[in-house]
DNA sequence: TCGATAGTTGACAAACGTGGTCAGGATTGA
DNA sequence: TCAATCCTGACCACGTTTGTCAACTATCGA
C-alpha cells in the first residue's frame, strides 16, 4: 500500500470537489490549493489525469473549474486510485515473466493478488459521500472543544 | 500493492527454502538462483536482508547456505514483505504531513490505513507452509496432464 | 596447513519513477 | 478586447530500484 503524493493530492482534490457537489458550479483549482496546502502546478496534472480518467469535468474560462463527474455516492477511493496508480499496479511486473517457467513464482503471483484484491475492496467500499460526511462530522466535532 | 523485484525475490527463495525445510540442511543461493531464474548476485543482497530480518539464518564455509530460522508455518507473506519492502509503508508519507493542518487530509488518512490493514492482513494468512504445500500439489497436478 | 566453497560487506552505476516547475496556448465570460 | 482559467508538453532535480563487481572472511575436508 505505497502512496505516491500525487495520488493523495487526487484524493484530496475530489473529496474537495465532493464537498462542494451541492453548490453545483466549478471549483478552481487555486481554491483547492488554497484550502488544502497542495502545490498549484502540479494539482493541474493531476486534475487532468482524473479529466482523462472520467471522474472529472472541466469547464474552461473565467468563472471555470472543476467539478465530479458523477454523484459522490457513486465514486470510491479506489477509482482515485487506479486512475492516478494506473491498473497496472495488482499485476506483478516480474513474476509475470517468471511465473512462466517457475511454479514457485506462479503460485506466489495468486498470493500477492489475492492481497491486491484485499486492498482494492477495502478502497472500493469508501466513497467520496463518506469521506466528505466524515469531513464534516469532524468539524461538527471541532465546536464541543 | 505495488511489489517491487526485490520482495518478489525475497519471497521466491523464502517459498524455495520451505521447500527443502524437511531436509534440514542449508541452501546455497546458487541452488536458488539456478531453480528459479534469480539474478545471483542480487539474492545475496537480499537474503542478507532476510538475514538481518531474522527470517533466515546462514552457515558459513564450504557446505554451508541459507535456511528458514523458523518453520515455514510460522512464517508469512506479511513477514517477507515487511523485511524488504520496510515498516514504513502502511503509514503515508505527505499525508502525515498535511494531517495536521487540513482536516480532509486527516480523514483520508484513516481511509489509506484501512486499505493498508486489509492488505497486511491478507499477506499475514498466508504462511510459507501453504505456499510450499501449493506448489507440491501443482507439480502433482502435472502428472495428470 | 592449504585450497575450495560460500556467505559478508561496501562501493558503484545505470535506469527509472517521483515530484515538481515553467512557458505558452486555447477557451470562455464580461 | 481583456482577464481568468484550464490545457499541454517540455523540462529537470532527486531519490529509489535493480543490479554488478571486487575484496574479505569463515568453514570444511584432505
Amino acid at each position: 500500500m505505497r502512496l505516491s503524493a500525487k495520488t493523495e493530492y487526487a484524493a484530496i482534490a475530489a473529496v474537495e470537489l465532493a464537498r462542494h457537489w451541492e453548490a453545483d458550479e466549478p471549483v478552481r483549482i487555486r481554491s483547492i490549493c488554497k484550502a488544502q496546502g497542495v502545490p498549484e502546478r502540479f494539482l493541474v496534472h493531476i486534475l487532468l489525469e482524473l479529466k482523462n480518467a472520467g471522474i472529472v469535468t472541466s469547464t474552461r474560462g473565467a468563472g471555470g473549474g472543476y467539478q465530479l463527474s458523477r454523484p459522490p455516492r457513486e465514486l470510491t477511493l479506489e477509482d482515485i486510485h487506479r486512475a492516478i496508480q494506473g491498473p497496472g499496479d495488482g499485476a506483478a511486473p516480474v513474476t509475470t515473466d517468471l511465473a512462466s517457467r517457475s511454479r514457485v513464482a506462479a503460485v506466489l503471483a495468486g498470493a500477492w493478488g489475492d492481497a491486491a484484491h484485499a486492498e482494492t475492496e477495502s478502497l472500493r467500499s469508501i466513497t467520496l459521500a463518506d469521506l466528505a460526511d466524515r469531513c464534516r462530522s469532524a468539524s461538527e466535532a471541532m465546536y464541543y472543544i
